[in-house]
DNA sequence: GCGTGTGAAGCGGTTCACAGCA
DNA sequence: TGCTGTGAACCGCTTCACACGC
């Protein structure tokens, strides 16, 4: 009866995200219908792996012309969660965890920070985002009146462990790690792992490889008639 | 001869970085030797796939004792390309732009920011992180005299595109993106996305599945013996 | 004996090609 | 005719099991 309980592939949920966002996009300057093929593009993805994605939702088009902007785009939010805003908590407000606190973009996509907090005494009670920092002996009072299920570690990495658990303890059963370490959580908790020196250094792995290619490149282009 | 040619999977290259951090950390503390065991337990992976990783890389280790953790953590670093200290530019300085470019982890990780750019009056002249914000005019530039091939994006939305544009057209090759677009850019150069919003959506969809599934959960726990 | 290195099997995701419906 | 929806082939990564070497 409910069609998303197949189990949709983890892939698949992140590129949903993406067409959220172009979808966003295409409703706010007014256009009503689409093709996978020009939603395709803007994602950045194959047309066929967008229709594959979609079907995952079951049939949401309309064969031999398109998608309806606006039905897709809300589709798509109901299956991912986010068609009314979720509460959030965000421990550490470091650079990294201002600039969240202060990131409008999550605002407008279905998350709101109910929390914010961290243990230096300097920072608590500092407005950021138009929110109060609150010390971290607050976090299972915040959690448990604001029923918050997802949080945010912008820590240094020597402390999100503990930090984890204390996230953990208060209930929070999803989490999204900046620091660069790999936690342990217990079983039924989600951990995403986001770790900006990771990502700079696979580019550089593929900076450096490409150019040992370059010596054997293909001389291959000498006119073309 | 080049042990690196036949080339590594991205999956592979992406695990390497988390591990080339696990073996700095060790080595610090001390340590001269670690099995795949351990090194996979701090990494988050199974044993067995991190010593199909380092076998990518040609023999590495010691049957029956180990891997020498400052020799593995330097030829990591090698074929990554992170050995010696790697030129990057910044452009856009706003709360996650000033963020990044304070963030000492990069520093110690082999990538130097050896330039920031904004197109904001009132952000060009300042100091941050030990490092003055020039126009955008100068890109072209500080590119050129550094060598820089790596360009992260922090910029609005609106403007991404256009900086992707103008950092390719100064030679920079790989390119890391904040902004929440899908970005354009020539055959040859490489585009990572970081995208905070699709990262929260798919743990607000796991969220989502996993209290639906809840209804269904096995009840088997009666005791441990 | 112990832990690394690796061929082989297994699995999931992506791509293709075409059937189905407006 | 055009574009969606999808079964099937394809490909690459992950996991397993065991041979190899200290």
């Amino acid at each position: 009866m409910n069609p998303s309980r197949p189990r949709i592939p983890e892939a698949t949920v992140a590129r949903l995200a993406v067409y959220l966002r172009v979808l966003g996009g295409l409703a706010d300057s007014g256009r009503s219908s689409v093709s996978s093929g020009e939603l395709a593009g803007a994602a950045g993805v194959n047309p066929a792996g967008l229709r594959k994605d979609l079907s995952h939702l079951g049939p949401c088009g309309v064969r031999g012309v398109g998608y309806d902007v606006a039905g897709l785009r809300d589709r798509i939010a109901r299956v991912l969660g986010v068609e009314r805003s979720r509460a959030c908590v965000l421990v550490g407000l470091g650079n990294l965890g201002s600039a969240l606190a202060d990131y409008a973009g999550f605002g407008s996509r279905g998350f709101e920070f109910v929390g914010l907090f961290d243990s230096s005494p300097e920072r608590i009670g500092q407005d950021i985002g138009g929110r109060p920092v609150r010390p971290l002996t607050e976090l299972d009072e915040v959690v448990a009146t604001t029923s918050a299920t997802i949080g945010v570690i912008a820590t240094p990495a020597e402390v999100a462990q503990s930090v984890c658990d204390r996230l953990t303890a208060a209930g929070v059963r999803s989490i999204l790690n900046f620091a660069p370490v790999t936690l342990a959580a217990p079983a039924g908790v989600d951990v995403r792992q986001v770790d900006l020196s990771v990502e700079l250094q696979v580019l550089a792995f593929l900076d450096t490889s490409r150019d040992s290619d370059d010596v054997v490149r293909v001389p291959a282009l000498g006119g073309m008639s």
